[in-house]
DNA sequence: TGCAACTAGACAACTGAGTTGACTAGTTTG
DNA sequence: CAAACTAGTCAACTCAGTTGTCTAGTTGCA
């Protein structure tokens, strides 16, 4: 429950603070997109789908909403005529720095409250748990 | 996104276990409303409501839910007329039980992964974090 | 005291982020 | 080569929320 009421509170705030900049109608679920687009360039729907937990046609329709406002675009898939690759446009490549700058921020608020030694810990403790559970992630929010 | 992740694994794992009990499909928002009946006797809908951050009509469907399934039930209310003051049954009480062990058995794989020394610092930390944050709280899952 | 303003819960219609099903065209494999 | 599989699309559906409305109950103030 701890962990959860955490989350909750970070999220808020996290949100709080996007809906400042008035950008489209950015949910927690496309931060994972991003990241993923980040990461995998090329990936298709499929690829994205499996990643977030998703069907397919949920991915899809995310990404029809990325496309829509900017943030991803669509290209032909190298090898499969029935596929597209996904890749970040530069509108989103400008958002995953933006948020990334936000959730720093909002670590430096953790690390004030708690203390940045603590912080480390905690942030050690996340990485070892998860390193000890990968899999799949798909966004809760 | 550390804690963003964490959290998922921790909760699809409490979700995995909850599916073996062969329960009512209880969500993860129902553990919240649980808690809070526990913690405020006599709480009406639209007190559930506003600690959730929901409508009153979504507190309402999600109590009447619980009332179907014999975990909370619904006397009338102690001042107002209009109202009903919400209680947990016994099987709400017990379902609750089993939730917090099976939260400690998360939380003991957490340790098990990091160390009870780290799981002491996070937790303190969380503690700490939310007693400087303190408001409403909404699950997001 | 009476009345305007407010409010609890119920009913209803609606929304949107997912789901499943179906389909066509493309791909893989034996 | 053909059967089996699959990417994306379209469509219908679900469900956990939303907003709007209403009636009866409550509060506060003149």
């Amino acid at each position: 429950m701890l962990f959860a009421r955490t989350f909750r509170v970070m999220t808020d705030r996290f949100h709080e603070r996007l809906a400042e900049r008035d950008l489209e109608p950015l949910r927690p679920a496309h931060g994972f997109v991003f990241r993923y687009l980040a990461a995998q360039p090329s990936a298709t729907a499929v690829d994205l789908a499996a990643h977030l937990g998703v069907s397919k046609q949920a991915a899809t329709k995310t990404v029809a909403e990325l496309v829509d406002w900017g943030y991803v675009h669509r290209t032909p898939h190298p090898t499969d005529r029935r596929a597209h690759a996904l890749t970040l446009t530069g509108k989103g490549q400008a958002y995953l720095r933006f948020a990334d700058a936000l959730w720093a921020e909002l670590e430096d608020e953790f690390a004030a409250a708690v203390g940045a030694e603590r912080l480390t810990v905690v942030r050690e403790a996340l990485e070892t748990y998860l390193a000890d559970s990968e899999g799949g992630i798909r966004p809760v929010w």
